[in-house]
DNA sequence: TTGAAAGCGCTACCAA
DNA sequence: TTGGTAGCGCTTTCAA
């Protein structure tokens, strides 16, 4: 199946220059219709596809968006995460004339490296970061190469002077919903089993948390009881729950920063409520209620603001049932509370 | 940052022309070895690196793979699988010289339009497919169009005359060892809980059990008795082992075709026996002892294979270890039982 | 062993 | 509104 239709041989089939097939399909407006239609039913009757390759040669344009596809994290419940997000980002990038092209690094300085060797190469037009932290070099290290990009993800204590679009998606929101959903449930001891703090996504949903209890009359002191920091992984959130329990006022609720310590204080038995983050498979498979993100959306976003910046235009559909804050280049979305039987 | 540059500036800096530049690049053994040196010293001293685009145009290679990434599943758990074994398609892929391609597609009609997309504009060298089904009809697909291919996955009733390359774990060899496992651990009444029949990854997992009580001296009729064939999922699990156990003979073990289903019969309490299959995140969570696929090596051996056929060559690092069968172009890869308390 | 020329398929820029 | 020309950066002839 020789598939080297060329733009040659439409214009030949059409009784046209190349150069009127090329405007037909790149600057419509400038040619008559009668020429576009004979145009475009040789496009059909050929089966003609423009060279992506060639294209590029021209234009400078690869239509590739790379992304990074992470290594299985210590838990591996949140590749969950970043596989749909990765899925919606290949649907949404595929509607809007884009691929999505694959690479992996082991650390951030390797991850510089790719970027530089991906950029001599196929030179993709745009990258998408995921897992933003505290310092991250990469924002920086693509706003000075002056390369499109848009990252999943908040910059954490990133000086203004570098700003760059960003879709996330608010997590002290939706633990702030899954907390007053424990108070209007009844619940007044709702602990809150999250990382060590410094991580931005972590204090994020903390934050979520202590504001609604606050909001409902909880001193600092009593908020310092209820608050417990551990590791992630459902052994330390089993643990961490039977702390919780074994105290004079033990809590009756518990809010998570991930569904695996979620799934581990579940496991502790005891019959609390508990809610965890993230909606994973393993939520659904234990009927454990969870804080779900919008992945799907938030990968709409991401390539409507990368289109934004590469074709100019920002057209793309933006949604905005979900939508929490959006200044145009920095969009948060509010994640939504899926409920089952543990709460 | 002008990344702009291109094989003449090489040839300038070095002092030769710009052919000597790609000869040395491309054909070594055509170029002296001082002039090689100072080539060489150019291209380092200039970052240049070669364009794909530019080379794609001439030689019709485009170091591009293409994958599909699938869309969750009713479970989602097994995205996990997926997820993993496309980590390792990226970073094999990329010391190959490739780069994965993702693309989505709804079924099969669908993907194969892709295919046809994708074939006229980025033109990948080499497809990957998984999930295979019976009466798939990508492989004739692509046999056809003679585009290379390779499947993570054997081809289920597929007539010897469509031959092609394949990677697949033995399912049957993993569920062998489970089922071999508990029988040395004491167990006689050991259940299997699988799907309904017609799946060939859900048949050939069963098969592995079924002989091995087989050989262990269990008669059909007994056997019959003990395989519980179930829809996926975590609720159908915990029916089932349920029903299992409410027997006059109860089992006292269960190895099963999937982690959701082995976190059901968790769930149903009773403290039997239980093993799962594909190690996901869940079975490390609730520490569900369960089969493990060596995801990396398969994605090694389909990158292999891949380039045996695109480069003409069969190097790549052929490991030896967990390799069960091989004939060159079939490859047959044995699973292994991680024990954790379930069992 | 090295260099010159051609051309892959496309689109930007002109001129008609 | 249409068509000609040039050239993106590379590699594959062929000639020196």
């Amino acid at each position: 199946m020789a598939d080297k239709v060329t733009i040659a041989d439409v214009a030949r089939h059409a009784g046209v220059s190349r150069q009127t097939v090329s405007n037909v399909l790149n600057a419509p407006e400038l040619v008559r219709e009668h020429t576009q239609r004979r145009v475009l039913e040789a496009v059909q009757a050929l089966g003609y596809r423009a060279s992506q390759a060639a294209r590029q040669m021209r234009t400078g344009r690869s239509q590739l968006i790379a992304a990074r596809i992470e290594p299985a994290q210590d838990d591996g419940i949140n590749g969950f995460v970043f596989d749909r997000f990765l899925h919606g980002l290949t649907e949404s990038a595929a509607l809007a004339g884009y691929r999505v092209l694959l690479y992996t690094a082991a650390d951030h300085e390797a991850e510089l490296a790719t970027f530089d060797d991906l950029l001599g190469v196929y030179v993709p037009d745009a990258f998408v970061l995921t897992s933003l932290d505290y310092g991250d070099p990469r924002p920086a290290w693509l706003l000075e190469q002056r390369i499109p990009f848009v990252t999943f993800g908040r910059p954490w204590g990133v000086p203004p002077a570098q700003r760059y679009p960003w879709v996330d998606v608010d997590g002290a929101a939706g633990t702030a919903a899954a907390t007053r959903y424990l108070l209007d449930a009844g619940h007044r001891r709702i602990g809150f089993l999250g990382w060590p703090a410094g991580s931005g996504v972590g204090d994020d949903r903390r934050e979520g948390w202590a504001r609604t209890l606050t909001a409902a009359g909880a001193e600092p002191a009593e908020l310092a009881e209820l608050d417990y920091r551990t590791d992630d992984g459902a052994p330390h959130g089993e643990a961490a729950a039977r702390a919780l329990l074994d105290r004079d006022r033990p809590v009756t609720a518990l809010v998570c920063v991930s569904d695996s310590l979620a799934l581990g204080a579940l496991q502790a038995g005891r019959g609390i409520a508990v809610i965890g983050f993230d909606d994973t498979p393993v939520a659904r498979a234990v009927g454990l209620t969870s804080v779900s993100q919008p992945l799907s959306e938030v990968a709409t976003r991401c390539v409507s603001l990368l289109t934004r910046a590469l074709d100019g235009n920002g057209a793309g559909a933006r949604a905005r049932e979900t939508q929490a804050y959006d200044t145009g280049t920095e969009v948060l979305l509010r994640p939504s509370l899926v409920r089952r039987r543990s709460a």
